[in-house]
DNA sequence: GCAAAAGTGTTTGGCATACACCCATGA
DNA sequence: TCATGGGTGTATGCCAAACACTTTTGC
C-alpha cells in the first residue's frame, strides 16, 4: 500500500480524470466536449475533458486545472462532485487508464462569451444529440445525467446550474428540461415554495410585454436534501 | 490520456482498493477489519481489507482477490458495489495512493465457521464500536454506513444482507439494525408485502415454543429501486 | 394455561394530483 | 383592447402513521 515500498512494477496505474460538464441553456441541456484525434484508435472522434493527474494533485485539484486547460472554462463558477472510477483494462486502448469521473455543472449566465462560444476544439453540445464519443465516454455521460436527474429531485442540486436570481417559471423550465418532462405549474410553486429553500426578492423581471415576474433565489450556497418533487 | 504516450514521470499512481465489508449479526452490524502493525506510523492499528491492484486487473477484480487474501472472506456470496474513490495527497503517509472504495455486503448464514469467527489478524467488529483506524478508513467508514442505510430505504439492497428464506419479523429487524431506529410492525408488512418483491414461501420457521412464523425470499437476485420504507 | 412471538384492520390527517381562470404589463 | 405569460385555490383520493388484540405453538 506504499509508494515509497512498492516494487517499481506496481507503479503501474496511469490515472486519469473526466469531466462531464453540463449547462442549461434556452431549454436545452448541454454537455462540454472537446475534439480528440489521436491515430490511429479516434481519428476526429469528441470526448469528455479529461486528462491526466500530476503526482502532486488530488483527483479535485485536477478537475480544476482540467476546467481551465481542456474545457476552456474559468474555475471557481463551475460545481464539482465526484461520480464513479473507470478501471476497465481496455477502456483507453492504448494502455492502462483507470479514470475518475466528475459531474460538473456551470450556470450558463456565468459563462463568458468566449466560452459560451464553440471553436475547433471544444464546444457545447445538446445531450440528445452527442455521438460516439471516445473512451467510455458515451458510458460516463449516461451514468452522470441519471446522477443529475435522481439528484435534482431529492436535493437543490439544481441551484448550480441556475443563476442567481430567477423567476419560480424559469426554475420550472429547468427542472422541465433536465428532467424532460413537463411539471404542473400551480403544483410546483406550491412545493418548492413549501421546502422554504428559496428566498422571495422584492425585485421583478420586467420590459417584457407582458406581465413582470417576481425574482428568487436559494437561501443557501450549499446543495441541500430535500425533496423537490 | 495514454500509457504509452506519456512521460515516466507521469506513471505514477499506486492504485489501492479498499473494502467495508458489513454483515449482520444478532441484530448487530459488524464490519470486518484487518490488524495492520506498520512502523513509524501505524502501530498496532486496525484498517478496512485492502490492497493495491495489480496492473492487469480492475478495481472489481481486485477487490474479489482481497476479499479473500487479506478479509478472508470467500467470494462469491459477496455483493460488492463501488463507493467513492480517495485521492488525498496524505491519506497514506508513506506515499501517494489512490484508493478506490467499495461497500461489501455478505450475509451471516453464508459465513463459514472460520469465516465467522474472530483471529489475530481479522475480524468482526460491531460498527457503533470501531475505534480509530489507520489512513482515511474511518471517514470511508462513514461514507460506507451513510450509503448503505440510504440505499436500504430505497432499494431492495437489504437482501444481501439477508439469508434465502427468512420471516417477516427477521426483516423488520435487520432494517432496524441498519438504520437504528424501530419500525412499526403492522405498517412494515403492509408495505413490504405491497412492493410485491417478496415471494411468500410454504414453509414456516417452526421448532420455538411458540407460534411458527411464515417464511418468504426475495423474488429478484437483483437489487431493484423500489420504495421500501 | 402460560409464555412468547406471529399475525391482522381501522381511523386519521396530510400530501400529491388534477384542473381553469383572472391579473399585470407593453404595444 | 389585445396578446402574453404571471400568478392563484380547491376538491379528491391515496398513503403514511398511529394504535391493540387474537392466534398458534411448546412446555
Amino acid at each position: 500500500m506504499s509508494a515509497k515500498s512498492s516494487p517499481k512494477n506496481l507503479r503501474f496505474a496511469v490515472l486519469a480524470a473526466d469531466i462531464t460538464l453540463f449547462t442549461l441553456h434556452d431549454g436545452c441541456l448541454l454537455v462540454r466536449v472537446v475534439r480528440v484525434d489521436r491515430s490511429p484508435h479516434f481519428v476526429n472522434y469528441e470526448a469528455l475533458p479529461g486528462g491526466l493527474l500530476r503526482p502532486s494533485e488530488t483527483a479535485e485539484q485536477a478537475v480544476s486545472r482540467l476546467l481551465g486547460d481542456k474545457a476552456g472554462i474559468a474555475k471557481g463558477k463551475v460545481y464539482v462532485e465526484q461520480l464513479y472510477t473507470f478501471s476497465r483494462l481496455d477502456r483507453d486502448p492504448r494502455g492502462r487508464v483507470v479514470a475518475v469521473a466528475y459531474l460538473a455543472l456551470v450556470p450558463y449566465e456565468e459563462l463568458s462569451e468566449g466560452e459560451r462560444k464553440d471553436n475547433l476544439d471544444v464546444r457545447w453540445s445538446p445531450v440528445g444529440r452527442v455521438r460516439k464519443l471516445a473512451y467510455d465516454h458515451n458510458e460516463m455521460l449516461t451514468v452522470a445525467l441519471a446522477r443529475l436527474r435522481s439528484r435534482i429531485t431529492y436535493t437543490t442540486l439544481l441551484q448550480k446550474l441556475m443563476p442567481k436570481e430567477f423567476t419560480l417559471t424559469e426554475l420550472e423550465n429547468a427542472y422541465e428540461s433536465v428532467l424532460g418532462k413537463s411539471i404542473d405549474k400551480r403544483n410546483f410553486r406550491k412545493k418548492i415554495l413549501a421546502t422554504g429553500v428559496l428566498e422571495e426578492l422584492s425585485k421583478i423581471r420586467a420590459g417584457m410585454n407582458y406581465r413582470p415576474a417576481r425574482l428568487y433565489r436559494f437561501k443557501l450556497k450549499k446543495v441541500k436534501e430535500v425533496v423537490v418533487l
